[in-house]
DNA sequence: GTCTATAACTGGATAGAC
DNA sequence: GTCTATCCAGTTATAGAC
């Protein structure tokens, strides 16, 4: 909710102890608990008491920070949403100012996806988590694709609109399909489910998220082509 | 686990009351319901007394068919995964020996997807329920990328092997990761979540399976072969 | 085979003491 | 702010009557 800026702005040893709503401990250590648990079971699959457990709290302080459970939840979803789609406004706004009139969706994709890679990579468990539980959420029926779509939505309308520039004879259908492809693949293995190591009896490994940099963009934007050139010239290949 | 052979084999009318285990409406009637409710809740989001009020049976009995929980769940996912299973295989076969020698990535995909869009178009809503259940154990982590590998391994394995020989160039990486991009696209368009109906704002459906079929295998086609062909000549497009 | 009844327990949530 | 104690609705699962 509240801004990232002020770290540790602890110099006032004297004035009153720390009370600031939105500092205290314990609210970011129950958050914490809450997302690894609910990453690894669901919504349904844990029980306040286990969050605070692992938290380290009594039961009745995760109502008291943050009421019922869904709240809970909703804030767990909420918090890193918000820091995930500054960086990726950021990053399209940045590749569209760099490459305007010489787009390609290999680039917009790019942008659109490094943010992500890289907090998974760089950003610690919690982020690791984080991206787990978006995944669940992606592909749970009604209420997923109601949440993904109030919480994501401007950042996926950016996206689709450098594509568009990018590529102008795709079709707005086209378009919206091909980010469906891609934002499948990109959450499965964002989730790093340990199918692919299983698969390929250990030579793919689900943490390997540079074998993905450099193919995820690749593989999708050739596919966005294809789809576009699908339609001039379709083929009869079976 | 029983053939589908013998469909309505009530020729004797004056034997004994239909007696045999698998046979009684009971038990699919409780399948069925366990299906649509774990589907559109997960398996903690769903009571053993929902779905015994679902199948208009008493609570009991789901306990005397199936025994646990967790059982139950494990019967709904294995019913269908045996159906679909012999079809794909059935579907790449006949496939590789239509056009061995000369086969396509197109042409493989194709016939790995085709039986799941009939299935899910054709088929019921039974169909539709258990494939909103896969893409979601499909995303789950640790539990979910074993249990995909436990029951639809051999014919991912297959898909795998024609793919291989479609593009002979292709590293056993680039397939597996290849084929975990197409995964999640195609898990995330069966789930039919809604997602897309509200982000292109009514112009796409996600029930549009035909929209789907005419672009996936094209879609992830061309990804497989710009991979490919990405590490003799490695692009430098931004 | 089917249902009644209940055992044995876990869940979310809160009132009120400290 | 934090914890104790508790309410009570709802859970899985089963024993035993019909």
């Amino acid at each position: 909710m509240v801004a990232s800026g002020k770290t540790p702005a602890k110099p006032s040893p004297r004035g009153r102890p720390p009370k600031r709503a939105d500092q205290p401990d314990l609210r970011v250590r129950i958050l914490d608990a809450a997302e690894d648990l609910f990453a690894r079971h669901g919504f349904y699959g844990v029980t306040t008491r286990q969050v605070a457990r692992e938290a380290g709290v009594d039961v009745a302080l995760t109502h008291y920070y943050f009421g019922a459970k869904r709240s809970l939840f909703d804030e767990v979803f909420l918090r890193r949403a918000e820091i995930l789609n500054q960086e990726r406004l950021e990053s399209l706004d940045a590749y569209e100012a760099a490459h305007a009139g010489r787009m390609t969706p290999e680039g917009a994709i790019t942008a659109f996806v490094n943010p992500m890679i890289e907090r998974s990579l760089s950003g610690g468990a919690g982020w690791k988590s984080y991206f787990s539980l978006v995944a669940q959420v992606n592909n749970t029926p009604h209420w997923g694709g109601e949440t993904m779509t109030r919480f994501f939505d401007p950042v996926v309308q950016r996206l689709i609109e450098l594509l568009r520039k990018a590529m102008p004879e795709a079709t707005d259908t086209d378009l919206y399909w091909g980010y469906q492809f891609l934002t499948g693949a990109m959450m499965l293995v964002l989730a790093e489910t340990g199918r692919i190591d299983l698969l390929s009896n250990g030579l793919c490994r689900s943490g390997d998220l540079d074998a993905i940099r450099t193919r995820l963009a690749a593989y999708c934007a050739a596919g966005f082509r294809q789809m576009v050139a699908g339609h001039s010239a379709p083929s009869s290949i079976n």
